[in-house]
DNA sequence: GACTTAAGTAGCACAGCGATACTAATTGCG
DNA sequence: CGCAATTAGTATCGCTGTGCTACTTAAGTC
């Protein structure tokens, strides 16, 4: 299941692909939010993970597949970003790209070849697959009050300081911990479970999975905070 | 500017696209959201404006170009939905679509040829468009909280009533008048003209026009409630 | 045992929101 | 004219959610 190697990158110099399909592999590192690079023809550049996009297939079963092909393991979650054609630079040589993004739990091992790269860090890549970046982290930012995102990007026992910990990285401001507890708590969005964890010095902190047990009246509020 | 007549279904029997660019162009049709479809090759069936995409030029201008020559004029708003590939239809028999929301004001006529049709009661689509008119209305609500997009669904000068149906029609809920004028009030996005508005019987109404002018610190909260 | 560090809780003040109830301005009708 | 009907817009109350300060609890470190 895992022994084609790169499949896509040994197409490249023959027949040029009409379209590519490309990976934005998200985890949280820290702090900071980390994608999944290799490396590229030439020693210093680096690439994001792609492949030659089939047009006959059915596209988010496609992406998925190359996903769990090139990380060894099925991403927690993944969704479209949008499609890119324009003037910029892919290593492909395709003029049409389709790209996704993937979130995988902190911690995870970065498959032989690749390595993870905070976005801040992320240079080099070509213009187009530098867009699909930018594209994919915005879209974790706007999706991540429809979709358990923040949760996905823990390992399935959790702290809850961990879990703020990927919120701020996602909202990319410091939150308040009694504020976020008391609004994780009305939501009814974990359990806890009967581990603790000791980290070093300090209390231990209690373990929680994501175990959502609501789902009554979801009322799409008024926002106009953002707007402007 | 409007004088070539559908270069795009024209196209359709000789050299198959290898990839369409559709539109799915939408307006509030008083308390309902309206599509603007046109008649395909058979009589009844449908089919949203679409052409051949040209994989070499910058799409998001490509579309834009696009929907103001079908439409005769710009639309106020327009974003890309998304790509799709599966086995599903489309009029072009592309295996490959790209497509995009537009919004224009209420009231806009149809060009000739066109007619808005309620989503509704929008049927006898190919499967492939009638994913993308989902997928386009379901992205107009997920941004309505970005972008003005409810704004632009109406006229440059508008009163608050007309404003507050285009947000019960997006949200797909009623909303309280007071509640919705204080929190509109709050967020400094409107400004009142001199103008009255008489509709009939009843007291007139204030007139509007949106004029951002906060701003200030952009504080995306923790939203808990939709997940689960 | 005293200090440090981090987890977790309690209580307060205030802002936002939904609801009820009100006032204001116009049309339609007897 | 007088009055009901209709729509716009406002005032006030109570509840809920949120930010904050301050506290307690449980571990490690010296």
């Amino acid at each position: 299941m895992r022994e084609r190697s790169r499949p896509s990158a040994a197409r490249a110099p023959g027949a040029p692909a009409t379209a590519s399909l490309d990976l934005v592999c998200c985890a949280a590192a820290g702090r900071h939010l980390a994608v999944l690079v290799q490396s590229g023809e030439r020693a210093s550049a680096m690439m994001l993970p792609w492949t030659a996009l089939d047009p006959a297939a059915a596209m988010d079963a496609a992406a998925a597949r190359f996903a769990r092909e090139r990380l060894g393991r099925a991403p927690v979650w993944i969704a479209q970003v949008g499609a890119s054609s324009d003037g910029r630079r892919h290593p492909s040589g395709a003029p049409l790209s389709v790209s996704y993004v993937a979130v995988l739990p902190a911690a995870t091992a970065a498959p032989d070849g690749m390595e993870w790269v905070t976005v801040a860090d992320l240079t080099g890549l070509a213009s187009r697959q530098q867009a699909m970046v930018s594209a994919a982290v915005t879209a974790l930012r706007d999706r991540m009050d429809i979709s358990p995102i923040a949760f996905r990007m823990l390992a399935p026992e959790f702290t809850l300081s961990e879990l703020q910990q990927v919120y701020e990285l996602l909202l990319g401001r410091r939150l308040h911990k009694a504020s976020f507890r008391r609004a994780l708590q009305g939501a009814y969005l974990v359990e806890p479970t009967d581990s603790w964890r000791s980290e070093g010095r300090g209390r231990p902190a209690q373990l929680f999975r994501y175990a959502p047990r609501k789902r009554r009246g979801v009322r799409r509020s008024v926002r106009f905070e953002l707007l402007g």
